[in-house]
DNA sequence: AATGAATGAGTATTCATTCAT
DNA sequence: AATGAATGAATACTCATTCAT
């Protein structure tokens, strides 16, 4: 499954929003772009930075992007892709409506998932949050395709498993909202606590433990 | 408690970092940065322009905080010292202490604590999170100051409570944790969604649920 | 004389241009711009440090120095006067015609009064050479007034001692331009390498030499 | 030999500090600098006043020289080169050795030079006099490079005439004070004066009465 | 496609000077 | 006389963007 979408994000990589293939070049400039922006901050990161880390002349960020900006969403806009795709792929889809015999095996799934992205794309995702309040074309992307889609999809699936009978009384978004409270505390903190070396977080225990008490919560345990 | 509590922060407010009070254009160069940095960020936030907002010549801003910097900070600073006020101030305290009866209370206070405290200091709030990351002192103050003091509080709370006989398997620290991603989250949604016309959005049941939803997720209901 | 010559001065000191008393604010702005401005240079230096090292408001300034210019001139002017002070005070000046039998007690004497002088306006006199080029006004007075009324005195002291007989084929005004010359040299050299501890200059042996090297070129030893 | 000692400048004026070879427009900027600096001095130039003089856009400036102050120093650097240049280049320092059989004849090269020296760089001498005092970086180069080896030199070819039996008496380095001072003193009259349509002043008589005096001073006539 | 010199509008900051107190 | 808050023009410098090569 992470094979088949990865390979799938993988392609996107590789191409600008044209479709066109990015040269070797260009590809310097998103990743230099990248690591800037998260640096010091859309606004603060200068073109001409950029360009030094790329490798490549001033002039070359603006053959590829015509401003600033279109380098900025230019990185920004797959991110909200990616971040949408495994709920919407066609194979996962399948997956989430089937494969799940019991709540808390989605929570588990859940919390890998956005484990693993954040690990992958930690940069990325420190962009997207810090200019989203700032760019209304990006909330307003971000809103209708990331968090609408992804939450009606999360919304059926808890459906569903009201539907088997358990969680009655509560509204399915309130689950959702439940779910992910927990969840991204759990992401948050250990984003925070993890590294630490002496940390006095014991991985397996906090999630388990973040796991069951959503499963109590919702009065599934 | 309330009104003890805000007429102490009024005060800090009426004053400069030095403790001098503040000339008007001063608190107008306060208030047009507030604006300007929420709705553009920092970086992207130009002096001339809050100058112009505020009224005063652009060399105003700079006789009373000698670089941008500090004007961020001048501003930033004190809302870290109100962030975490409600936590120490003594009066609070002994109430944190003592009143509570039982767990759901303090959620519901911490609830309308937050709410009350996002909807009169959205601005600067806003300015606080974007900033954090950029600005290592910022950081540093934030972890030990507010995490750091606000953290422990709860968690002598919540081992008061387990002492009492409840939510005894759990470490406060987690405990803490989950509660405080449940409250977040409702914040957070409720602050999207809550100011929409055509909101589905039933806010005392929410809140309720969330608070029901941790008392069960703790085993205390 | 230096007694006298030196109360003169002191007085003109005590007083500013429009004869009137100083009051002790203005002597410490006064102070604190000739220490500023041989620092940094008139141009490099602002008026808000001169006000701050005064310990005066920076108003302060203004009220006594229409402009930062005049604060200039009013250093600088009275310095011209004190540079040309002993050359012209009646005193000194019958000394001039008459005390002195041979030549190099005119030098020797020269060389003793440039080099107290110099020790103890320094930073006046750094300031003048400063400034002059880039005032048109500064470079007047002093050609009219230093220069002019200094070398014609040199020139009559010269032409007194040709009259006696001795450096007969020369124009007076050659041979002040050649004394003066070698003295300054030895002046300014021995500025630079007098203050080092280890000096391999003898100042006794130097000033003599010098003063023995003129003579000789002019054909008196 | 001035032709190599000049071939051999005119490329150094012809490439900037790195090697590189000057645009065109940045030859203007360096152009307008050493005007503006001398005729205002370099703290009161301003850097748009010279981008216009050179009719280049204030931004061109700073692409060539990241600072001010490194537009300032790229002009002066050179010029202390070619300060030293004609004491330490091959060709001329042979012609020193030997050429010269009378000690006159090194003072009336040492005039014609300096003043061609001064004639062609008049301006960027001005800068580096009226710079050297507030900037210890060219106070250093300057005492190192051009003080130390140029008076080094001056003293050895003193130091052989006295031991072909003339000026026995005084060390080396007194010589060479006292000639410098003479020639400074006439150079410095000399541009003065000279320039004046009203001179009274007779310029190889002058010059030759100078040369005079040192030899006389020297006890060589 | 790529360069990098050039631009000019914009930036934060400084400064001499004014003026109400 | 003295203050110091306020000013606004000026300053050195940056930046996204253009364009001839």
């Amino acid at each position: 499954m992470s094979d088949t979408v990865e390979a799938w994000i993988e392609e996107l990589l590789k191409s600008d929003g044209a479709g066109a293939k990015m040269t070797e070049k260009q590809a310097r400039i998103v990743q230099s772009a990248i690591e800037v922006f998260a640096e010091k901050g859309y606004a603060a990161s200068s073109t001409s930075e950029i360009a030094q880390r790329a490798g490549v002349a001033e002039g070359t960020i603006f053959r590829h992007y015509k401003t600033k900006k279109d380098l900025l969403f230019a990185i920004v806009a797959p991110a909200m892709t990616k971040l949408l795709a495994p709920f919407v792929l066609r194979g996962f889809h399948k997956v989430l409506d089937t494969e799940y015999e019991s709540y808390d095996q989605v929570l588990r799934a859940m919390i890998e998932n956005r484990i693993e992205f954040l690990r992958k794309h930690r940069n990325i995702l420190k962009i997207l949050l810090q200019e989203i309040p700032f760019h209304p074309e990006m909330q307003e992307r971000f809103q209708r395709d990331v968090l609408g889609l992804v939450l009606e999809r999360l919304r059926k699936l808890v459906a569903k498993f009201q539907d088997k009978g358990q969680m009655a009384e509560l509204p399915s978004s309130t689950v959702v909202r439940l779910s992910v409270s927990a969840i991204m505390g759990y992401v948050a903190v250990r984003t925070v606590y993890g590294e630490r070396e002496d940390a006095v977080w014991d991985d397996d225990f906090e999630r388990e433990e973040t796991i069951r008490f959503v499963m109590r919560g919702l009065g599934l345990a």
